[in-house]
DNA sequence: CTGCGACCTGACAGGGCTGTCATTTCGCCC
DNA sequence: GGGCGAAATGACAGCCCTGTCAGGTCGCAG
């Protein structure tokens, strides 16, 4: 038996009990919730106190019906193992959509995908979205992008490759950091660094190892190819391509990993070798990873701004969706070196 | 200059366009699209025919508007630092939401939190939801679940202290599960078995100590409170828990962590002690998240079909909202225990 | 052939909001 | 005080779908 409820779901309140409250049409109301000019600013006040008394709330399927619009943000994202980017990926976007009173609808999506392309045509279809965004690597994907162009559906991308031209794109200066991470080995004495290559789907591999090879150029030291590893962003890619480098008669006195999955590989491989951290070898990633700071030793790696470059994305893409496109690109955002303990002082040998 | 394009944005197919190429009325198409009975078998075919033909989607603002649904669920989730249990739960919820073409909307909580009622009542007012998804420890709060429960919005709990009367949950064998893991460390040979404890406002907690408990009843070992840590489910109270029991005359040889996170802080206080694992000490957690199978040794740990729990659970909430509850409640799910390295053999000492 | 349920189908009225456009009010200047 | 343009406000249709209910069709028993 529950205590008796005699009213159930109670009635909404509308934007007709407001506008009767207030004295007003409800087209006055409309227009005080939605910004919009020409509202003597003693109405707006008025309405604004009936707003808050009653807790009046547009309902946004009546709005969204009525204006042709869903006010909804699709993100579309690799479902992944390693899953702390996406976790402060999400809550860049998911901050600027509430900022901004849009709604975020998900779809994961598992890669490589022969399908992607409709996948994501179906579910703009379906969800009505005005606007996407893309993540890295799938910002890069033609299949993707070519149908978004086609629907005209504008995409906010993190992290591509290039620029996408008349499209919105955050970036944050991988290559610099990447830079200063090789530096920072070279100082404590390292000359054969290995470096584990991302994978060759997604601009900040080309970045991370542009950054690597202008740090060796600065330093005047050596290109040797047989340091260069490929790999896939993954633990065992990580793993396998530090066994391999670790397999050479001159084996590196460091390696530096594309991404913490791949350096946490590394480590592995190493720790299989019966190889000591740092003192046999530093290692060290990229993305500061939940992971990184929990092994051990924790690792050296570079932290991006996620978070606030997926909330600058998105902003930007509603913006652009309300017809307020600044069209100046963002310059690109800062990354910090994170020093830890997988890394120290090395003499030549 | 692009191609010109002179239609922008396709006029969606509506009901209408549906209805008068298929020959009937608009109604007709609304149940064939919503299953409902009282269509002749033929209609119903050309009708589905020409739906696949036009790709007609249901533009879901209308239809929640005439309905006065909105087809939203609401997850509300702990938005913590360790986020792979987060991810996973993510993935069950929108794949029930999918296949029963719900939309799912987020929000994240940061806890502790004072405002948690308000913020919850908010959210399902702004969104409409029509059910909300409430992962642990958030189903036990009764300042979210009294405020829902006077919005008469159906909950489902997953992993709650104790079965929701008249409400969804979802549990997993938990103490079961650590009852297992117990046997497993002293099948090999541990008998002081350091236990840190959860935090106290989850179920989880209170299962796993009993399951511990049990453990120890069953092989006719003593309980030693000294064994026994406080813990918050976070790195760093696993840390300093396990610093402690470290730090005792008789030093525990084994360490159960009631998390992954915690495990993680106890292998990182045993490592600063210098410790080998497992030959010193063997330590294990719960949750199998992605941390535990990257760290040296790789952890043995527990694994929650969190992903089936959440699927179920949603399932379960949205047969509810559409008045197919079966009212059976579901079995508890199963855990399994995934032993890996950080666990070894030990003699008594 | 008639009558009668049972089953199908369609007409119509909204649902809460915004776009359009007509109307009223206001401020200001001569 | 009258006149005028701009600002403020409101009336109304319509967005696309579903609930309701009336009407139409079908099969079958009498």
């Amino acid at each position: 038996m529950k205590p008796d409820n005699p009213e159930r779901a109670s009635p909404r309140t509308t934007i007709f009990d407001v506008a009767r409250e207030a004295g007003v049409s409800i087209k006055t109301v409309s227009r005080v919730v939605n910004n919009e000019p020409n509202v003597r600013d003693a109405t707006r006040e008025r309405v604004r106190a009936v707003i808050d008394t009653l807790h009046y709330r547009p309902n946004s399927a009546a709005r969204g019906l009525s204006a042709k619009r869903s006010f909804v943000i699709g993100l579309v994202y690799e479902n992944s193992e390693e899953f702390s980017y996406t976790k402060d990926l999400l809550r860049g976007v998911l901050n600027a959509c509430e900022e901004h009173h849009y709604s975020l609808l998900l779809r994961p999506v598992t890669l490589p995908s022969a399908t992607i392309g409709k996948d994501v045509e179906s579910f703009v279809r379906l969800t009505g979205a005005e606007g996407i965004v893309l993540p890295a690597p799938i910002g890069d994907m033609p299949a993707v992008t070519e149908i978004l162009a086609g629907l005209n559906i504008p995409i906010a991308a993190i992290s591509p490759k290039r620029r996408v031209e008349s499209g919105i794109s955050v970036q944050c200066r991988e290559a610099e950091a990447t830079f200063a991470l090789t530096e920072h080995l070279i100082e404590q004495g390292h000359r054969r660094i290995g470096f584990i290559k991302g994978h060759p789907d997604h601009g900040a591999s080309v970045e991370r190892l542009r950054g690597y090879r202008d740090a060796l150029d600065a330093h005047d030291m050596t290109h040797d190819q047989r340091l260069i590893a490929d790999g896939l962003f993954t633990f065992e890619t990580g793993r396998l391509a530090a066994m391999n480098l670790l397999d050479r008669q001159q084996p590196p006195t460091a390696i530096l990993a594309s991404n913490d999955e791949m350096a946490c590989g590394a480590m592995h491989a190493a720790l299989e070798l019966g190889l000591t951290i740092p003192r046999d070898l530093s290692i060290v990633g990229f993305d500061d990873t939940a992971v990184a700071a929990r092994l051990w030793p924790p690792l050296t790696t570079v932290r991006q701004p996620i978070t606030k470059m997926a909330e600058t994305a998105t902003t930007m893409l509603i913006e652009k969706l309300r017809g307020e496109e600044s069209g100046a690109p963002v310059p690109p955002f800062e990354c910090q070196v994170v020093i830890r303990s997988s890394t120290g002082t090395r003499n030549n040998t």
